[in-house]
DNA sequence: TCGGGACTATGCTCTGCAGGCATGGAACTG
DNA sequence: CAGTTCCATGCCTGCAGAGCATAGTCCCGA
């Protein structure tokens, strides 16, 4: 039972007749005698009855009909779908990215998608390895490293890297804390798994402070509890919980920053729509951050 | 491109390699990874990335993966199909009936069907006509003729014809009214085309009684409204409705009756299932109009 | 750095099958 | 009864698919 088959199959019970299917499929009439024989055989079943000199379709061959027809309608979707692929089309897009860029960046960006663009898929992954994610299933990876040479890339956002304290902290009048006097508080940071607490423990060392108290937290939303609940200064780059008052952190070389690029297989069959995309992404997070966008391409 | 090659397609992508696939379908490698690279050229995809002597499925190639399980998904599926209709199976059942025999008799017997019964489709199709609708689509045909021989069948029932009259009409105290007295009463009849009619019209001619006012109706609920109206005698064989009151019709040979005859095309694939469906349409009609079931088989 | 192993690609050959042509046979039609 | 229409069968051919042998490529470990 091959495609073909299953076409001449219906061709013959859609004209009721060899001969004329045979004009629709382009093949003779004993070419497709043959092979609706052939079938029968294979399948173990008299699709027609042979009814002085005339073919009908039989009981069997009426029930198998509409599975014939499903079958080569999606055969027929397949290679349709094949063809949007060549035409660098996307149906579905699975993009890789850390945890908290997920939460607040990917999932408000993947809300303002169209009925048109890709249904997407996320994966979780670790921000060392969200490159390495394009060689596992992902389409487009997003992480805080600068992407490789050999991948097409877009920088995405230059976020900063926020100290939250409570609303009544003594620092709550102000915009910013310096390095050294964010080293007097209670530092509540991520594990150095998390890029804001790399960021963190670089910029402290560049600019010779040493830490004060640290706590690890496993998780930004925990940080941010703690705060709220008077225990220190969060440092993580998620966005306000609880009502906290943001600060900017100043380091020797300016505020603590934490970048955001998008990078995608060049040789990707719909590169040119995941640049797009990425543009898109880019765009949404200037909407979203204001002006701290890098410029770079 | 054909069921064999995307089943290729789909060992090469699941395996994720030509050598480990060519094991799973019984080819040689080299065999194999040529189908491959056609399917590839076919659909103008590369489904494949060739990176460094191995494959790695590409991101095409992973979208196009599930198109092609499915496919092949409904091709198993249809040959399954085929399967169980060499062993007589039935998946949908079409029910050719007359329109009151479909109303009265076939609809609640269909309600009694269960999730492993066919799934039934009725037609309408004139009583002359019934048991030719074998031949254009029908399993299983209901009718008041005998069924010629060629046909396997069952008769159903032999069931009363009514006439309905008010319940306030000068009968209503009786169980029959004869032919001859019938006469005297405008009759509320079918027009000819209806089994009915052609019943009362051979009963009144063989007992030599010469009709009185007959009305044609061209269909049963427009008799009995009329008989509702006190208009006269609906002769009919529905179920009553209105509250009308039911005679039997007494002629030279005793009540008149219509039978109910099922009949199947005895090399229907799916024979041995159609004969149990009539024997439990025999025993519904016997729970549903008392003893009045023909003994003949 | 080199050799072995694992994997894919390619050249060559062969075979089986699909399909074409010619023809026979059956049934319906006028 | 001849003509038409349709399906089946025999025979032949060409091609696609599959096998075998082998070359090329990459990776890994000694």
């Amino acid at each position: 039972m091959e495609l073909r088959t299953l076409g001449y199959f219906v061709a013959v019970a859609e004209t009721g007749s060899v001969s004329a299917a045979a004009d629709v499929v382009h093949v003779t009439q004993p070419a497709l005698s043959r092979q609706i024989r052939q079938l029968e055989t294979e399948l173990g079943v008299e699709l027609f009855t042979r009814a002085g000199g005339r073919l009908q379709l039989s009981a069997a061959g009426r029930q198998f009909l509409p599975h014939a027809q499903d079958v080569l309608r999606r055969a027929d979707g397949a290679r349709n779908a094949a063809r949007s692929y060549a035409a660098g089309r996307l149906e579905r897009i699975t993009i890789a990215a850390p945890t908290t860029t997920l939460t607040d960046v990917i999932a408000p960006f993947l809300a303002t998608l169209g009925r048109d663009d890709p249904m997407p898929t996320v994966s979780e992954s670790d921000p060392r390895e969200a490159y390495d994610a394009l060689r596992h299933g992902a389409d487009l990876a997003i992480a805080t490293e600068p992407p490789p040479a050999r991948l097409a890339s877009t920088a995405l956002a230059v976020l900063p890297v926020w100290a939250y304290v409570r609303a009544d902290h003594q620092w709550h009048d102000r915009d910013s804390v310096r390095l050294k006097d964010l080293a007097t508080e209670t530092v509540l940071a991520l594990t150095p798994a998390f890029k804001p607490r790399q960021i963190l423990d670089r910029a402290m060392e560049r600019a010779g402070v040493s830490p004060g108290t640290v706590v690890d937290c496993s998780n930004p939303q925990v940080a941010q509890a703690l705060a709220a609940a008077g225990r220190g200064a969060a440092v993580v780059s998620d966005d306000p919980r609880f009502g906290l008052h943001p600060l900017e952190i100043v380091g020797r070389d300016g505020p603590l920053r934490i970048e955001l690029f998008a990078a995608w297989e060049p040789g990707h069959h719909a590169a040119e729509t995941l640049g797009e995309l990425a543009a898109r992404l880019r765009l949404f997070c200037v909407d979203r951050y204001g002006a701290d966008v890098a410029p770079t391409g």
